[in-house]
DNA sequence: TCTCTTACATACGCGCTGTATGTATAGTCG
DNA sequence: CGACTATACATACAGCGCGTATGTAAGAGA
């Protein structure tokens, strides 16, 4: 067959990407054969192995690239916010709906710690949102306007929070209104780390 | 070959599953096929598959037993404690200490919400131990301890910041230090939802 | 004691992963 | 501009592991 150009083959490559990604996104990593990512991208195995040497690694970069779109969603909603704990507030809203609507939930919030195990899961998603998150709760605990021990703890507590949040939230029959119901609640349990006479100098107990 | 009584027949089902418990925990289900698991258990492939359909069932009889131990610690610490609300604290406790003493993690934490799928994994944690959760939480909440808009919400947000934390305290380099340090601000998140003024009537908002 | 059922063992097919090999063309260097 | 190399795939092959079909010996009930 004819051999593609350095461009082309970057096209080929994200383009078995985005064809795997929708394939785990619904089946799951397990139900997903290699041969039907490649057909369905319109290549063979063989090609498949050429980009990513094998199906962990295509999973990996298919994770990665859905939790760089999560990031990005999460980091603007936050970075649009006026100060930083409106900042954290809307940062949480946005994971939650972003991690609701989207149809990768399932790769990242199920399959992901299982496959890639959770230490290499965890570096993943701290390079990518997980060290944003961290790093404003550290912020808001140094000046005071969070009392709190470890940001590191805070921020664990609160993603997996928030996770098994979006995963119950999918599942629901109205999904609208579980939203906000966890939505209630998860705010309530954020106002429970806030100082309670504001701002201070230190936060960090 | 001989065959053994219906005693004996438990028996070898039992040891099965211990075995494979040991190996999934290790391991991880990926890894682990079932002939090593039927050598360990000094029986044939053809025995495990007559015991339990195939590979994902005797994982979900593997987990279904975990899940159930830990459970058992959790109602037992809070059963002892004086009053609902100490016994919510106690069972918190109680979960984030075995979860990561016990060497099950990554059967509970890690593969069985892939494995068996959330909505399935979901009903199974409910019927041990998640509805003791939230039963708890609803409580609390209709005796006024508690301000919350819905109990399932709740329950979800602390079980899934439990497990979260769980797995990352594991993977500290000091354990003792970092159970410390979440339990420290997972008490915070748990003061957070308590209402201002103490008991009243209704704790739902 | 005869029969049916249970508790396994054995044997086989098949899908899927990974690897080794082949091939044609895009780069590149003299 | 021609030769050589590296790249982008396709093809062919080997092996593992799951599931299933089948066989068999012994317990349990009539």
């Amino acid at each position: 067959m004819a051999r593609a150009t350095k461009e082309q083959s970057e096209i080929t490559a994200r383009r078995i990407r985005e064809v795997a990604t929708g394939m785990f996104a619904e089946r799951g990593y397990a139900s997903v054969g290699l041969e039907e990512v490649a057909a369905a991208a319109q290549v063979t195995r063989g090609a498949v192995y050429h980009h990513y040497g094998n199906k962990q690694t295509l999973f990996e970069a298919v994770a990665a690239a859905a939790q760089q779109r999560v990031a990005d969603a999460v980091t603007a909603a936050a970075d649009a916010a006026a100060d930083p704990w409106d900042g954290l507030i809307a940062g949480c809203r946005a994971f939650l709906t972003v991690s609701v609507t989207d149809s990768h939930r399932r790769i990242l919030l199920l399959d992901a710690p299982a496959v890639m195990g959770w230490s290499t899961w965890r570096s993943q998603d701290a390079a990518a949102s997980g060290h944003h998150l961290t790093e404003a709760i550290a912020d808001l605990a140094a000046t005071g306007h969070l009392t709190i021990t470890s940001p590191e703890a805070t921020s664990a507590l609160l993603s997996g929070a928030m996770n098994e949040a979006a995963l119950r939230i999918a599942e629901a029959p109205d999904r609208d209104a579980a939203l906000e119901e966890t939505w209630s609640d998860l705010t309530r349990l954020l106002n429970g780390l806030r100082s309670a006479a504001g701002p201070a100098s230190s936060g960090y107990a």
